[in-house]
DNA sequence: TGTACATCAGTGAACGCGCGTTCACTGATGTAC
DNA sequence: TGTACATCAGTGAACGCGCGTTCACTGATGTAC
């Protein structure tokens, strides 16, 4: 059982995680002070760095929940499954389940609210392309595992993963910019795009 | 001709980037200041914000040569040829001719080590990371002029550039690893992998 | 070739800013008996 | 159920740091005649 101190200490975390979240989205991140978010909750600014280990860390709180969702979603696909399909599927599963994922920590309005701010913030846009880096690392060691190849001998893990994040990348931008920006029209554009990438890397397009 | 004053000035910016890289990459980007970089040119830290908006952008003034000379390569390459071949063949021709490019500013060999160092420092990753983005979204625009597509409407240029983009990254990674890194090896690599992402994105890799 | 003036790279010192850290402390919550 | 003690989330105030900016100024270089 959660004891009164650690649901205390959850609804600390959560409130200052919203309040920073609600700052990034409406006022921009390089506007917004740690010590702001802490005074919107009202508590110390010291209080602020006892739950994140910075501003930063707070803007991608949730985008690492979600994160670890898709990674564990791709160790769960059926082991007979071929890479790109693996990380196809996850992905899609990660999306059908985000709601959930989310909701019990901020709105997941406001968390889509935050691709936008973090995709027209430099230094955002920047961290979470390191961020994606790091996670398609793992990525690359888990789809290396179910296939039974050496992840630093043999390229192709990195190399698949490399391709899926391209896409992915693409796809977040345009999604971004897209005034269809909701839930399911990044499932829908994924899928999209994943199709394409073969036509994309075979010329000439312009004869169909 | 250059003016006397403008020699000067190309000595001074060039001063300021040699000791810059210098220092980054003997003790680290996060510990040097620039106030030291200053110092190692007998300016004053005023003088270094004339040339360079920031730190960052010192650290990456040759880099975004490279980058052009890249773009001017693909730029320039016949446009009945497909889109990656396009790519493939500037990448290069820009490594070919990467020692002039980068020689008339720093010794290439700084440069070079400077790349283990952006690998090494998140903040400098993270920068580069923006930076490729930056660059990518430029080739998806010449590739769509040279096929004549709107790369607003055909996802195709994005995906080719993401795709490509991707491999270069694990290219990358690997040769910062390696022992062998040299002006040749990231040729073979890039080479090597390019060749290797159909056979990564079709599974199942256990059967060869 | 010399003079008078314009331009502009570089100076030095001081500052604002926000991030993240340090400290000794308070008081609420948890635990043992 | 009550008491005594331990734990630990939160406090408040101050600080160090380096980035990047501002200011009025100097003196070398360039230009016009």
């Amino acid at each position: 059982m959660e004891t009164l101190r650690e649901r205390k200490k959850r609804r600390t975390r959560e409130a200052l995680l919203r309040a920073a979240l609600e700052l990034f989205t409406t006022q921009g991140y390089e506007r917004t002070t740690v010590d702001e978010i802490a005074e919107a909750v009202d508590v110390s600014q010291r209080t602020f760095f006892r739950y994140f280990a910075g501003k930063e860390d707070a803007a991608f709180a949730v985008q690492a929940m979600t994160e670890e969702a898709f990674v564990a979603a791709v160790r769960a696909r059926p082991p007979h499954e071929a890479p790109m399909k693996a990380l196809r599927q996850a992905f899609l599963e990660g999306w059908d389940t985000i709601r959930e994922t989310v909701e019990s920590v901020v709105p997941v309005e406001l968390h889509l609210r935050m691709y936008r701010t973090v995709e027209s913030t430099p230094a955002l846009l920047a961290a979470h392309l390191r961020r994606s880096a790091a996670t398609e690392e793992t990525l690359a060691r888990v789809l290396a595992e179910r296939e039974g190849v050496d992840v630093d001998a043999d390229p192709r893990p990195r190399l698949a993963v490399a391709v899926f994040g391209g896409v992915m990348r693409v796809t977040e931008r345009y999604w971004c910019t897209s005034e269809d920006f909701g839930l399911e029209s990044i499932r829908t554009l994924t899928v999209a795009y994943l199709d394409q990438v073969g036509s994309a890397l075979t010329g000439n397009w312009r004869t169909p």
